[in-house]
DNA sequence: AACTCGCTCGATAACGTTTACGGAAACAAT
DNA sequence: ATTGTTTCCGTAAACGTTATCGAGCGAGTT
């Protein structure tokens, strides 16, 4: 024998299918077949085996049914942070699909870093999961398209999906499903909102080059000043992360540069639009009487603050990825693309703008 | 052949250790130890293994790796639901730990349902994790506990560890690693804080028997008010759960009974504070004017509501889960049994309540 | 009575790794 | 030149499960 049977360093081991068989006094095989249930068997032996199976507490050891080619339950989720609102009702969706068409589902986070988004998906692919869907909103280089498009030819090679969720396609011939909001139509409509107003000076707080959620929103931004024929100040857009504690921060250095020079306030997302408040507040600026602002996702935070924001539907998008997935591994042909729709949600963050 | 190399139903087929080996021009076995790096391999043994690997573009299986009995590095966490920010935060903890330890992390759902976080933790153990982590917050009844314990000396028995996280231990001879909040403690101080104000008719929102993180909260509600010598009235022990709508619910049909009987409010948490408090301000009422208010945890909302809570240190108890388990693992003994610390945290919610 | 089914169930070959064991070179020492 | 010592690498046996094949055995058909 190469080594002690079933064992790991620490000199422990599980109970067997073998022993289960030896218990019940039939052949590995009868067990087998009566757990996955896939054989008529005779109902005496049934019952041996399943009380064989109580008394050793038998559970069967998940990576060896894996080898043995009929196990392809798992779903690979691969997110920024957990304790982001978004990707938290994300992945929610996610679990819950995943649960309903019975599979594990595997999380990990990357911390919004390149290198550990592709190291993630490496990882995750060692377990061969039907599909990895990829959530994050990372910066893609040149690099890391190639990489991760390399993955997918490989992801699909073996009959797993990829998935790109809220965010838009790698390339033409790159095989993964994506499934993203209409951030730039949100982002429109946001803004609209604001010049509607009479607002003309109008704060973006969150641009990020390269990031695609940024940058989708920020071209909604400027395509609805352009719409209303306002012109458009590159100063006005300030560079941060997505994260509460980040609109704080640029709110606050805005302000302690001098005497604000804007009206009203269009966040990338409500974090940020909750940071931003808390400064703005405690430089004595109200909202919406001395600023409005409107913010972006529609999570927690923005019922207690009272902001208008865009809607996106999170966990909506989280389901939609695996049905997808799993619909495409089904059905084949190629990959699908969806689109899906936000709408703006009144609160009370957005004043008219005092003239005269 | 029994039946179609490598196969899965699709067709598809995975690259094996024995391509690359064919490849490379030499054994399995020297292929494997070159990527474990088990072993000392000719340099030019080595590039040529290395570069098969590179054009196959393979990685290892995992389900025949870990079979194969070497790799125990998956770490299990079942949580009631990713949205609720302090699960959040707990899981982000736990996230960043494994993944210091070189861990792969899976986390599971349960909806604050019995029944489904046993199913789950049968699920996890057919995986084999190093460690289950629990940190839900159900009810416990007999079955349950009985069923649980068995499931931590069945987890005991493989080696693997089943850890508490925020909630007490199953019993004295249950095998399981237990950290916890300081629940009652944390309560208590509210409380206290509250009654050092003047308040004598405090309401408590969020009453859950059974549930032992809301029962250990009311517990230090109740101590703290009869340390002051406060009668305590049952009426105002308002039962729900700890979200934030139940928050809103239950504060608008206390409202809906009649006038205010009382004129402060000590929340199970901030979630169900924020609730409340939008339905005190529908009411026309002012936080902390009108009512003050205290809540428990110190999670995002709590900031944008200027909410005076308890602070939890929900990452680290993540974390704490972790780190033990790995430890205990690694050195044996009794399984420990720790208790994080809380504090509370003042901001501007509550007021002196007017006397005369 | 011989034969053919149909129904259960047992023996066994995979699945893709890792690792103990042993063999074959390469090199140093006598 | 022979032996002893390394160094490197190939063979093959596990790990625990599932699926294929075929054996045994009653019952039904000629």
């Amino acid at each position: 024998m190469a080594r002690k049977a079933n064992g790991s360093a620490d000199g422990t081991r599980h109970t067997t299918i073998r022993e289960v068989a030896e218990r019940a006094g039939v052949s590995v095989a009868t067990v087998s077949r009566i757990l996955s249930g896939s054989y008529p068997a005779a109902p005496a032996t049934r019952s041996k085996v399943m009380r064989a199976v109580e008394e050793l507490d038998y559970v069967a050891n998940h990576h060896a049914r894996a080898l043995s080619g009929t196990t392809r339950k798992s779903i690979a989720i691969i997110v920024n942070s957990v304790i982001s609102p978004h990707y938290a009702h994300v992945a929610q969706g996610v679990q819950t699909q995943a649960a309903e068409d019975s599979r594990l589902c595997q999380i990990g986070t990357t911390g919004g870093d390149a290198e550990r988004e592709l190291a993630m998906v490496q990882f995750m692919r060692e377990q061969h999961p039907e599909a990895v869907i990829l959530v994050g909103n990372v910066a893609a280089d040149d690099e890391y398209r190639a990489r991760m498009s390399r993955y997918a030819h490989a992801l699909a090679a073996i009959g797993s999906r990829l998935v790109l969720c809220g965010r838009p396609p790698l390339g033409p011939d790159v095989p993964a499903v994506v499934v993203e909001y209409d951030n730039t139509g949100g982002a429109f409509a946001a803004t609209s909102h604001l010049l509607s107003n009479g607002h003309k000076r109008i704060l973006y707080l969150g641009r990020r080059p390269g990031y695609t959620t940024a940058d989708a929103r920020i071209e909604g931004y400027r395509d609805a000043l352009a719409a209303h024929r306002v012109p458009h100040d590159p100063d006005l857009e300030v560079d941060g992360t997505f994260e509460r504690f980040e609109g704080y921060r640029m709110m606050k250095a805005r302000l302690a540069a001098g005497a604000p020079d804007f009206t009203a306030v269009f966040a990338g997302n409500d974090q940020i639009a909750a940071g931003a408040r808390q400064a703005l507040i405690e430089h004595g600026l109200r909202v919406p009487e001395d600023v409005s602002m409107v913010g972006f996702d529609d999570l927690p935070p923005a019922a207690d603050i009272d902001l208008t924001t865009v809607y996106q539907p999170h966990e909506e998008l989280g389901r939609t990825a695996v049905r997808l997935a799993l619909e495409h591994a089904r059905q084949g042909g190629p990959p699908p693309h969806t689109v899906l729709g936000t709408h703006l949600v009144l609160r009370g963050s957005v004043r008219p703008v005092v003239t005269g």
